[in-house]
DNA sequence: CTGTTAGCGCTTTCAA
DNA sequence: TTGAAAGCGCTAACAG
């Protein structure tokens, strides 16, 4: 049990392999291979190694493991921020994964930052992973050539593009926001209006932007554009209200609003309800991402409903697959989303 | 730049830190150290081996610097889940930190399930991370001995206890209920319920519980107690609704209900001002977390406001201190709550 | 200010 | 079925 003496004190005193081997009377190879496949090693030896291991409290260093077999068992997962459910439940969507396959995940936010992001990838591709998990489909053309070079397998995820880096699982945030647009238009609305907080570097939030834009051009071709956007405000219902007092001061004739988030919907409906404004009647209102009390307001909040925690397992399913070597039905997968209609509109 | 001739093979071609020496005409440790501590390295040298490293494209492999050097850049945080947002708030939290620290941050969840946190408490300490995060202060015995032999800091949050492993950031959850009881008390309420989901393995919401049965014993004395447990249900405002109904039909003479969660409480609130169910006047309601929506009700939620981002932050920074060996004003900190009275009550 | 040497704890390769 | 040797990419220790 005795370690041998070294130039180089650690810290903590951990067990190691060869104190393992040592005390089971076999090579360290032996352990390794033991723990690693346990049926190609005899049974007794297996009982005496298993034995040690118990003893001694081993804990193999994977540090060691990854730099000698070059496959760490990470997976590094960037997201913008933890504070927007949403995204916490494709976090945890993928971690679920993650845990029964036997990976671990390094995680970081960029807070929207395209910087922050290159920074984030740089510094997680130092921990070489074996895979790496992106939010959006865009990115510095630095960080793009970064993920390139790096040689491993990378899902971007959120949002749709053609020009993938390499495997994709997402729908299209344009398509939503058009198809809460055509919904309005054969509701009989007429005077849509547009709010949002769209942080620099918010692409999602930006095609639905887009995606409103159209869907305006197309059902109410050459009529006026209604919006009110906000920079940089937090995520959080108080500021719904705000951009709804804006809205119906600015634009008093609209008779619907587009928001794009539940939380800022949510907000302007409670707001409403507090005013007592009647929703649908007076104004319409549709949210986005069917937080868990968007079916619980009364009236009912029409929103998009996207599978959050699935684009974070069938990302993570993609990866896994792929460090497998295991075939994929496709490198580019469409969760869709879903209209829900509710009373709100 | 040619790399010498091995027998192992990489998958993906990475460059190391001799490659950027030989290109700079230096050693590999005066790479090394000119990465590391600048200033140390002449002038000259350090642009040619800031040219050398742009030029590769070098990203340092940590993976062997933790080796070498027996300090890994990372700390482990060990969540039962993400899906409760004022947990995923503490994982900001403690993330926002550590990044502008340059550390890496391993996440795992346990869904509550004491085995699975002392597999992942062994998976991870298996990444020798610097130091490791917990969420709770009950643990099962092995993950205590486990995380004591690892020799590093551990920092155990959202709950106060006598015995902690090493340093704590948390607040008394069962003073938390305790003062909601002693709260309503002193409205007046006569007869309050209890509605909750305690997952097996929730130690934080059992304290709830208990705060709420010592409450109740110190307010009414030999009253009858009021409540409604589920023990497996999800964490969704539709399941607030059901507790609502449940303490409602068992207990019809409720004046108050005290709720173990914002998330309950709210779907409870929404129910009352679908079923024109008058709060207070009829039925009082409280919750605990304060989340974005309490204040947003009509009426709004009286609540517990917890400062869960902080208790990620202090954590960090405390893990922070301690490695690099500063001194601590405190190894137990306790960030409290706070009662928010609202109209519900 | 810079270089040499040894070694972190593990896995790969090859041989027995 | 098991073991010996080499080496993954880096840093600590020491010397110059």
């Amino acid at each position: 049990m005795d370690r041998p003496a070294s130039r180089r004190k650690s810290l903590s005193y951990t067990v190691t392999l060869a104190e393992v081997a040592a005390q089971a009377g076999v090579s360290a190879q032996t352990v390794s291979r033991a723990l690693r496949f346990p049926d190609t090693v005899a049974g007794h030896t297996l009982a005496r190694i298993t034995a040690a291991v118990e003893a001694t409290g081993y804990v193999p260093n994977l540090s060691a493991s990854q730099l000698a077999s070059n496959r760490s068992k990470t997976i590094a997962m960037i997201i913008p921020t933890l504070a927007a459910s949403v995204i916490a439940e494709t976090v945890q969507g993928m971690s679920d994964v993650l845990l029964t396959e036997g990976y671990q995940l390094f995680l970081g936010h960029t807070d929207y930052s395209p910087e922050k992001e290159y920074e984030l990838v740089r510094s997680m591709l130092g921990r070489r992973p074996d895979g790496v998990c992106l939010i959006g489909t865009v990115h510095r053309p630095e960080t793009i050539s970064l993920l390139r070079k790096a040689g491993i397998p990378v899902v971007q995820t959120w949002d749709w593009t053609e020009e993938r880096i390499d495997m994709l699982v997402g729908f299209s945030n344009r398509d939503a926001a058009r198809a809460v647009v055509a919904h309005l238009a054969g509701r009989g609305y007429k005077k849509l209006a547009f709010a949002a907080v769209i942080f620099p570097g918010d692409y999602r939030a930006e095609q639905r932007h887009a995606g409103f834009l159209e869907g305006v051009a197309e059902h109410f071709k050459g009529k006026k554009v209604r919006e009110v956007i906000y920079r940089d405000r937090p995520l959080s219902m108080s500021v719904g209200a705000e951009l709804f007092h804006d809205i119906r001061q600015r634009y008093p004739e609209a008779d619907a609003i587009v928001f794009s988030s539940d939380v800022f919907a949510g907000g302007a409906l409670l707001e409403c309800i507090g005013a007592s404004i009647r929703v649908p009647d007076e104004i319409a209102i549709t949210g986005f991402g069917d937080y868990d009390f968007a079916g619980q307001l009364h009236p009912g909040l029409t929103t998009v409903h996207v599978p959050a925690r699935d684009i974070g397992a069938q990302s993570a399913r993609l990866l896994v697959r792929r460090l497998n070597k295991q075939p994929l039905e496709t490198e580019a997968l469409d969760v869709g989303f879903d209209l829900v209609v509710r009373e709100s509109t």
